[in-house]
DNA sequence: GTCTATAAAGTGATAGAC
DNA sequence: GTCTATCACTTTATAGAC
């Protein structure tokens, strides 16, 4: 039972760092939901930060099983892209990784915002890879910068997240999607 | 002088609310940087809320004579929407509507949130216009949904602030900008 | 109209009992 | 290894002097 405090701890706090972002996550409210005492928390980790990085670790962890899911399947690129913008999410939820990065108290701590970076750079070049393929086999036009249409799709679907917050309905986010999309299988050669 | 203190009041909370959102601002934290004492502001507001309400107020004013600005000049809707995603940003800084629109206090706060939610549907209904004279024009291909495409042009933009961010480097968000207006093009009937 | 003093509650962290 | 008690500090808000 030695690990059972530490990984509710560590559930906990993905939660609601999911739900709250990391600034407005109190130790107390994590212990309250890990159902733990005070001194569990600070036998297992550091502190609050310390905790965090190790929820985000788990984050990443499982990001880039579920990422790699998506675009290592089989099909065309447009296919693996489709797939992986029409996985189900909870969308009104938002990212756990794109509300960190606008959180000011993780780009104060290098430790928790390198987190960040690392995931959003290798989403970005894993996009660039599927693009780049989708180039090489004749399917995808050549002229488009698969660097760029990477970052596009990339931000699509962080910005998707921000629209149907704002409007408090998945709607826009799909809207953002399929707009992706219709203009992803624009450069596309019939087939 | 009866204002002075009042409109640096708002003028802080401005500043502070896009580096550091709305839950993370402390009313301490805007007096020090108003440079007024406590009485003052809750003299001219009745707390927290209402002052960041007063702010938001004028970010949303200010926010709409730069769109129109953009979108309402002279060239077909390419030019437009390419004037309006290329004019000078504050990349790392954020949208200041954006931040709010993941903030969870602003989100429990219906006064707040409808200020975020009315900023960007208007916004994405303003772009859809834009995109549908396109069409009718026949600059723009008839196939593709304006509306989506014009979520995709919001998205975009409020994706391209969160990777930049993450990666602490503006080119993120320039390449994702560059994306999608490389795939809009795809859509533009050569003239 | 603006100030300072103060309050009650919450923050992140430490101490020490068990 | 986990608990509770406590700390110094900050939060949002009110009271009352000037």
């Amino acid at each position: 039972m030695t690990e059972n405090s530490r990984t509710r701890l560590v559930e906990s706090t993905r939660e609601l760092l999911w739900d709250r972002g990391y600034s407005a996550t109190s130790p107390r409210a994590i212990l309250d939901a890990a159902g733990v005492g005070q001194g569990s928390m600070y036998h297992h980790f550091h502190g609050k930060e310390d905790l965090a990085r190790a929820a985000m670790q788990r984050n990443a962890e499982e990001m880039r099983i579920q990422v790699d899911a998506d675009l290592a399947g089989p099909g065309t690129a447009v296919d693996k892209i489709t797939g992986y913008l029409h996985r189900e999410r909870d969308v009104l939820r938002g990212c756990r990784f794109g509300k960190l990065a606008q959180d000011a108290e993780v780009e104060a701590s290098a430790a928790l915002h390198t987190l960040v970076s690392e995931m959003f750079s290798w989403l970005q070049m894993r996009l660039t890879e599927v693009i780049e393929q989708g180039q090489i086999d004749g399917e995808l036009s050549a002229e488009v910068n698969a660097t760029s249409v990477a970052a596009m799709i990339a931000a699509t679907l962080q910005g998707g997240y921000v629209l149907a917050r704002a409007a408090q309905d998945t709607a826009a986010f799909d809207l953002a999607i399929e707009g992706a999309l219709e203009l992803l299988r624009a450069i596309a050669t019939p087939r």
